[in-house]
DNA sequence: CAAGTATGTGGTACCGGTTACACATACAAT
DNA sequence: ATTGTATGTGTAACCGGTACCACATACTTG
């Protein structure tokens, strides 16, 4: 491998001018220009990132934390991350937190050693204490869907109180009467937000309770546990809006186990709008969050925080989209109990 | 951030003895360690990975090239290479090419460049002569599942000739009689092998016609085209074989559409084992890859390779599993044609 | 007692870039 | 003629480590 100097050599010109060259940093004459674009064909010289990491404490690398990538969310969102960054030159290493402390601090502890430019977390559980010694150290961040309690850092989110509304009052729509909601852990920012919502929009009707809501995992397994739990306790409900899509396939598995016919005795609407609602049988009715375009954006943003186009922190709220599927299509509003 | 240099004045020592310290090469004495550790705590001292990288032509560092980190067969994977990696102190980088060769080409550019210590292809594209370039320069590479023409690296893969007819095997006991096949674009392996292993498994058979087989795009919605034509052209058959899980949900899809029951009059099984398999309705029989496992292994043959551990390349084929489920569950013998 | 070996440490070149600064020249403005 | 500004280039320190080599001691061993 060819270095600058070995360039600057063959160019008849120091290494300073084809750093300048290279970075279009200061001037270079157009026939000094000529002669180093040859030198480095000729050398099929290519500069050293490492190095240049060092010297300009820059290494066009940045860093995504999430939970883990096997649950179904991510992966839309991790490729619109990386698809952006690498459209600005810029690499994404992977890391699985698993939602445990202990092993963001650890990820957190090797990326600064590596001069990381910059971090987005999509996972939950540094709090803003951490987040302002990152961006104190220089390392910008930007949070996705989990706010850190003080605003230390740009976040982008969706609407999750609207979108658990627009949950609930699509079920009302469709003529459903008994609403229940299985939530999240409420850690989660999402699931506590999804909860409030849905509690807002049902607590003025004659059926309200607390009993219809029932704690989930965010997982499959939990929302089937938690459809059992439910029907067990109301087998008078019409519709369960579950806080996310796994929970609401649980609910979907749960129900067809115990020979619930859904949309017909039982609707059922998810949250996210992840690839797999649209393989359920039936499809499923979902919130659908902007899962790439939150990706896009949370990548841009950091970016731009790195590169300095950005000045002040601001939380972003993207729409949510109710998709209207089989799952909680119902021909008329009276077929319920 | 303190640097060596800091630590070797605090600590009264040479940074070269700070050095071998660190790295446990040559001698230090015990008291002197005791003033190190000291000047290490005080200081708060954490060596620079990207000096060292720059230094020792190391970064701990390697990268997994996947087609699409959201076709869902990779998310598992790629969970499984970073767990491991990380457990040798390896940071993982990851990049999407879709298949295409010259974002491959860019990829291992930039990686280059980046001083990465090796690299994972789960990715298609690159011939054998790429590969070699690469082994050449000394950056050890893995291929999964996609083999290069000569053998110029280590390969992980599974069987899938030994899978399709286990399939068909399957199928077979279950009773079904005309057993079609769709399968994945002949450029991968996987879909060769596939195919191949269905046909020495039927082609002995009295109602074996190349027109039971059928082109698909190993996703979704190539399924659904595949199935449709197929039962156009062959509304006699009992049962579809899929290249893949995805493949196989189109199917599943297009049958449901179109009002055929599974399992009762087409049996549909897949290949992959990814996780949607269990979330569709009917459940989905298919030939599980052991893919967490061949994402662990995968990763630990590379790491081996650049530690210099391993001598040989060597290919590793690993064993796959049928998993009966639903879609292909049959009482009895005669419910076909 | 001389030579050999294990232990312990420091000096410094090097990895391959970036960049501050000094210096040189050309041309315009005062 | 003098000052100023834009253009163009080179020297060398620096980023923060690694590692080769020289050198100093302390014991063995023949």
């Amino acid at each position: 491998m060819a270095t600058i100097r070995d360039v600057a050599k063959l160019a008849g010109v120091s290494v300073a001018t084809i750093s300048r060259y290279l970075n279009k940093s200061g001037y270079v004459n157009v026939e000094t220009e000529q002669k180093i674009k040859k030198a480095i064909e000729a050398l099929n010289y290519e500069p050293n990132a490492v190095a240049r990491g060092l010297a300009g404490k820059k290494t066009n690398t940045i860093a995504l934390i999430l939970p883990d990538i096997s649950n179904p969310f991510f992966p839309e969102l991790a490729r619109a991350v990386e698809d952006v960054a690498s459209m600005y030159g810029y690499t994404v290493i992977l890391c699985n937190s698993d939602d445990e402390g202990v092993k963001e601090k650890s990820y957190i502890e090797v990326l600064k050693k590596k001069y990381i430019d910059g971090i987005i977390f999509a996972s939950n559980t540094l709090d803003s204490a951490d987040v302002e010694q990152m961006t104190k150290k220089g390392i910008p961040v930007v949070c996705l869907d989990r706010v850190p309690p003080k605003q230390s850092c740009s976040v982008v989110r969706s609407k999750n109180r609207e979108g658990a509304k627009l949950a609930v009052e699509h079920l009302l729509g469709m003529g459903c009467r008994k609403i229940a909601h299985i939530y999240g852990p409420q850690e989660f920012i999402t699931a506590k937000e999804r909860l409030a919502g849905y509690e807002e929009s049902v607590k003025h009707l004659d059926w309200y309770s607390p009993t219809f809501m029932i704690q989930g995992d965010f997982r499959i397994e939990g929302g089937i546990r938690a459809t059992e739990l439910l029907m067990e306790r109301h087998p008078d409900v019409d519709a369960i809006f579950a806080g996310n899509d796994l929970m609401a396939v649980g609910a979907l598995k749960a129900l067809h186990r115990m020979g619930v016919q859904v949309p017909g005795q039982v609707a059922v609407c998810g949250f996210d709008g992840i690839g797999m609602t649209e393989i359920t049988q039936p499809e499923l009715t979902t919130v659908a969050q902007p899962i790439y375009e939150m990706g896009a954006l949370v990548s841009r943003i950091l970016i731009k925080k790195i590169e300095g186009t950005l000045e002040a922190d601001q939380t972003y709220e993207l729409d949510v989209a109710l998709v209207p599927r089989e799952s909680t299509l119902r021909r008329n509003g009276h077929e319920s109990s």
